[in-house]
DNA sequence: ATAGCAGTTGATAATAATTATTATTTAGGA
DNA sequence: TCCTAAATAATAATTATTATCAACTGCTAT
């Protein structure tokens, strides 16, 4: 907590309470959580915080990779502690989205891309399905 | 193009003038379009035909398996006629999508995923960065 | 050919998620 | 304590898409 915010500071951004309360709320949270999840979270610890203030925040720290955003493939964005790079089993069942411990950017998938001469930036690899809680829900 | 329209009314279906309209947009681009890229088209065509209409049959022809959506990271959802799975490169300068001739879901990390548990419903493998022509253009 | 009706359309309102705007406030250095 | 750039709250705007609903039309059975 007081790491992530020595990186705000040591980087000319204030500390303001509401950055505070932001990054105390996904401290406290054990899953990704979306803006509105966020903002719901924060308006318990100090109503006034705008939803505005929110969002702004969530990208500067993501940004300046405090954060890690998670953007599905649909639903709105969500927002974790980052915790390097990763990629996601998605639950269509409950949401949850469960870390996957292998990156499919390696090895001869990798050689293919780099050999077509496109200069890679980023990527993406995102499952979806049901998780085992879910599928167990499902046949009751 | 008669085949397609085929699979419509096959399906129960009905061939209207806005259909056909969309699909002759479709067979004769070599890319990707948005959802709005093809309401232009149409209506160069047919200028009555509505942009709702254009959504709401970019969805059917999907759904029925005669398009394929990209639904891309960022920005909006882009259509083609259905090719079969792929995965792409998305230029960051031009916006094309590079189709990939390789699929992560295979092996080793389709087997991590099975063990996992997890019930896989689909998947989305997305590379972003540079085409060759855009890299050239930036050297320039 | 014609009638009937489910399926479809056009126009427009609504929605969801996010960003932009702007007047006001504040954190942190001098 | 003062100053000012940075940040905030409130709200409008934006983007992409879906929902609504009255009017229309392709198809099928007469
Ligand atoms: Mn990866
Ligand atoms: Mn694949
Ligand atoms: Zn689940
Ligand atoms: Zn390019």
């Amino acid at each position: 907590m007081t790491g992530l915010l020595n990186k705000l500071s040591a980087r000319g951004y204030k500390i303001t309470p509401q950055r505070r309360i932001i990054l105390q709320v996904l401290s406290d949270s054990d899953k990704h959580l979306s803006a509105e999840e966020i903002a719901d979270k924060v308006k318990q610890i100090e109503p006034g915080i705008s939803v505005a203030t929110v969002y702004r925040n969530l990208n500067l720290l993501a940004e300046i990779g405090i954060l890690s955003r998670l953007n599905l493939h649909e639903g709105p964005a969500r927002y974790e502690l980052n915790q390097g790079h990763n990629h996601h089993l998605v639950c269509l069942g409950c949401g949850n989205a469960i870390k996957l411990g292998v990156c499919p950017m390696q090895g001869e998938i990798k050689k293919i891309i780099e050999e077509s001469g496109f200069e890679v930036d980023s990527h993406h690899f995102e499952i979806t399905g049901y998780c085992q809680k879910c599928q167990a829900r499902q046949k009751l």
